[in-house]
DNA sequence: GTCTATAGGGGGATAGAC
DNA sequence: GTCTATCCCCCTATAGAC
C-alpha cells in the first residue's frame, strides 16, 4: 500500500481520499468521540484507519498526544460557532439565539456524540478547558451579552443570574443528544425519529428560552 | 461464598462502621462514579476500601461484576424517586413536579456525578438499561402522566410530543450537574455556589416548565 | 513511510499460606 | 476471611527491516 502522491495537484491518497495522518485522525476522532479516551484502543484506530499500529506511534508519538489533538480540535469545532454568532453585530438577540439553536442541532444531528464526549473527557481532566479557552471572555465579553442584559432592563425583569439563561440554552439544546442511546434503548428510538425531534427543537428551544427569560409579562420576578 | 450475617451482635467492622463487602462496594460506588468503568482500576477500588485486592475478587468476582451491581443499584435508587412520586395519588400535577425537582437537586447536589456516570455508560451498554427497568411503563402508565395529558387537554393547548416534556423536565434538572466541572474549571465556581444556584432552580424549573408547557396564553401553538 | 516483531508494563484475576 | 505473591493477558510503544 504505497503512497505515491502526486504533490502536482494535492497529497490525497486514493484510498478514503486523504493521507494516512488524516486518515488516523479521522478514525481517533470517530472512536475517541464514541467510547471516550480511557475505553479506546490504539489498535481499534489502526484498524479503523487500515494502517498498522506502529503508523499510529510515527505520527502522533502517543496515543495521549494523538488525543490531546483531536479533544482541541473538537473543543475548537463546538467553541467557535458561539463565538463567531455571539460577537456578530449585524443581528437580534433573537436572530442569535435561532442561529445557535438552529446550528448546533445541525451539528448535533451529524454528531451527537460531541457533547457527551466533551463533558466526559473534562472531568477527568479539567486543565484541558482552561488551557485552550477563555470561555468566560467568550461569554461575557461579546455583543450577544450586551444585548441580553439590555433587553433584561428594557423589560424591567428581576435579575436572576445569566448562567441560568446560558445552561438552559445549552441544556435544551444538548439533552436530546445526551439521552440519544436511552431514547433508543428504552424508546426503540430510531434515527429518523430523533431527527425528527430535533428539528422540532429548532422552533421550539427560542420560544421557550424567550418565554422564560424575556418575558415581562410573567417573568421571574412574580412570586 | 456464604454470607451469614451475625445479626444478633452485628455485621459491622470496627473500621469504618461497615463489614467488608458492604465496604468495598462504598469504595466501588464513589470511584466508578466518578471516572467511569473502563478508567476505574480494582486496585484504587481495593484501596480506598483499605482491603486487598483479592478480597474484591473474593466477593464479587470480576470487577464487571462488581460494576454490574454498582450499576443497578445506582439506577434503581435513581429511578425509584420517579416511580414513587409519578404514581403518587395524593399529590397534583405541580406538586409531583415540585417534588420531583425538589428531590432530585438535592440527591444532585450531594451526588452530582449520577447523571455522567448513568449516561455515560448506558451509551457503551445500552442492555443495562433495558433489562433492568421498563421505562416506558415507568412514565407513561402513571398518574403523572394521566394528569398531563388531562391539563393539556382542558387547556385546550396543541399537543407538542409528551417526551420534550420529560426531557425539558430531566434536562433542565441535571444540566448543571452535568456541567459542574466545566463551572468550576471556567468560572471557579465552588462547592457552594453550585449549591446555591442548584437551590435557586428548585423554584425557577417548576415555573419554567409551567411557563412553557401549560400556559394556554402563550402555549406552543401560537406560530 | 510502512511494515513485522517484540519489548515493557499495567491491570485483572488466582493460588495458596495463614 | 484476609493476606502475599504471582500469573498472564492485553495494550502501548519501539526497534529494526524494507
Amino acid at each position: 500500500m504505497q503512497k505515491i502522491k502526486n504533490m502536482s495537484e494535492e497529497s490525497l491518497n486514493k484510498t478514503g481520499g486523504l493521507d494516512t495522518e488524516e486518515k488516523i485522525k479521522e478514525a481517533a476522532r470517530t472512536i475517541f468521540h464514541q467510547k471516550g479516551y480511557a475505553a479506546t484502543r490504539t489498535r481499534d484506530i489502526a484498524e479503523a484507519a487500515g494502517v498498522n499500529l506502529a503508523l499510529l506511534n510515527y505520527y502522533f508519538r502517543s496515543k495521549e498526544k494523538l488525543f490531546n489533538i483531536i479533544m482541541s480540535e473538537t473543543l475548537g469545532r463546538f467553541m467557535e460557532k458561539i463565538r463567531l454568532i455571539f460577537n456578530d453585530p449585524g443581528s437580534t438577540l433573537e436572530e442569535k439565539i435561532g442561529m445557535i439553536t438552529s446550528q448546533y442541532i445541525d451539528l448535533l444531528i451529524d454528531e451527537p456524540e460531541i457533547p457527551l464526549f466533551i463533558i466526559s473527557e473534562v472531568r477527568t481532566n479539567p486543565e484541558l478547558l482552561l488551557e485552550k479557552l477563555p470561555i468566560r471572555d467568550l461569554i461575557f465579553r461579546t455583543i450577544f451579552y450586551k444585548q441580553f442584559q439590555q433587553a433584561v432592563a428594557e423589560r424591567r425583569i428581576d435579575a436572576i443570574h445569566p448562567i441560568h439563561y446560558l445552561m438552559n440554552m445549552i441544556g435544551l439544546i444538548i439533552m436530546p443528544a445526551l439521552a440519544k442511546p436511552i431514547l433508543q434503548s428504552a424508546f426503540h428510538m430510531n434515527g429518523d425519529a430523533y431527527k425528527e425531534l430535533m428539528e422540532n427543537r429548532k422552533q421550539l428551544i427560542p420560544r421557550w428560552l424567550y418565554t422564560i427569560h424575556l418575558n415581562s409579562n410573567q417573568s421571574d420576578n412574580e412570586k
